[in-house]
DNA sequence: CAGTGGTCTAGACCACGTC
DNA sequence: ACGTGGTCTAGACCACTGC
């Protein structure tokens, strides 16, 4: 019953075949801490040094392995039972799950000086722009978006159609401002009269509200708050380990 | 104001100004759909067809690229404005947090055979293990868990002390099952009469709710229901481009 | 100092797509 | 047949860590 585990696909390539010895020889606890070095694992393997590296180097990669310059490669702790949810941007959602996307924009204008709030999470007081929109699927209100950017590098947001393009878009490809850098903050909240009445749900009832401020070069130059509707699930099934990228991932119901 | 990022942090590698070039090009729209070859880089900037493909290769693990066999590079059409929150384990979280962790075991016992839903989720209707648990930050109920396992697996968990030990880690490191697949969902939800009271809140207050399947070879091994108190933020922080691992992160306040 | 990982070279053969 | 990416080799030099 000891680490019999299915690696038993015949390895296609060396690489792979070292790495998967390696991870049977970390399950099986024949490495707790440390692992062969390149020069070891070339030798034993009777490869070369580059095709050792690689095996190590995937592993890296993958999270399982830290390799320090000069000392060696160490099996990492993984903290597993871990997991993560995507939050995709509302479009995206829609085709997912394969229902009509639309969006409603509430309010568009600019502003002299940007709520207290905003002013200190973009650390700029100057003029800004807010624009509030309202994104559906079927019709059905799920997503309620109220956004602040900096006037000075978005002023000609002002005149776009925000119900037919997408923010995101304008900001990379129009006014080249890369995203660099994203905070954010999910919580689980019950929803105010006011709020409730835009997403059209009777009040209390519960819904996701994501805080995000998205910088350019350390510059912050939007922040955006979402509520969403609770019902709406995120949905994620993935292979632990940490192994590339999350996988991008439905909204369920 | 055109794409004059600041990548002008002198090349350190060969490899790595390659690849600053070529994001530089994509930002400038001067590859807007394929890349050049292995042997075009190779040759354009003087290097070595390994050097060339390493760039290539990085490309792609950080999600700007996407390499076809036989057809070549091509840029990938980034669907940013998206994020991932990452849900840690409750210790890893209190350790975040800089608090007094614990774990309250409520009930374990087993079960002849599991509720409905958990028997669906699980694809088995034996003899399970039932374990509820209420994970605490400073004494604090934070976290509720209620956990199904499969008798036939994990049975001896049932003598485990699961206030001190990680259920995962029995799974893992005692029991061989090694977690390969996961899936999850998340939702907001109001809190009933009954939950409330186990985390010591009024009822009707948010919270997140999140289902949880853990497999072993495409075999369900344990089925998991978390409430976590809305209040509790995940806070994450990051830059996209799907660049490597989620980074592992807080709950922040 | 010896050993480690980080980078790079100039070749090679293969599997796959396109023409 | 040709070009693409995927794999691999047998060297090389460097930067860093440890003793």
């Amino acid at each position: 019953m000891t680490s019999q585990e299915p690696l038993r696909t015949l390895p296609t390539s060396k690489c792979l075949y070292i790495k998967q010895q390696l991870i049977q020889g970390m399950r099986a606890k024949r490495f707790t801490d440390r692992l062969p070095s390149e020069n070891q694992l070339a030798a034993t393997f009777g490869v070369s040094r580059m095709t050792a590296r690689k095996a190590l180097v995937e592993l890296e990669t993958e999270g399982l392995v830290e390799r320090i310059r000069g000392r060696g490669t160490y099996v990492k702790k993984s903290d597993p039972a871990m997991g993560y949810f995507v939050v995709q941007p509302s479009r995206r959602h829609a085709e997912t799950l394969d229902v009509a996307y639309s969006t409603r924009v509430l309010e568009l204008r600019s502003l002299e000086k940007p709520p207290p709030m905003v002013a200190k999470r973009m650390a700029y007081s100057g003029m800004t722009i807010l624009a509030r929109r309202l994104h559906c699927f079927d019709g059905k209100p799920v997503r309620y978006e109220i956004r602040h950017l900096r006037g000075d590098l978005c002023g000609s947001i002002l005149f776009e159609d925000l119900e037919t393009v997408s923010i995101h878009e304008l900001l990379v490809d129009r006014l080249d401002l890369p995203l660099t850098r994203v905070w954010q903050r999910i919580t689980a909240e019950t929803l105010d009269a006011r709020t409730a009445a835009v997403l059209e749900v009777p009040v209390g009832r519960p819904a996701f509200h994501i805080l995000r401020t998205t910088y350019t070069h350390d510059t912050p130059v939007t922040c955006v708050e979402y509520f969403i509707r609770g019902e709406l699930a995120f949905e994620d099934s993935f292979a632990p380990g940490r192994t590339g990228p999350p996988p991008g991932l439905g909204f369920g119901h």
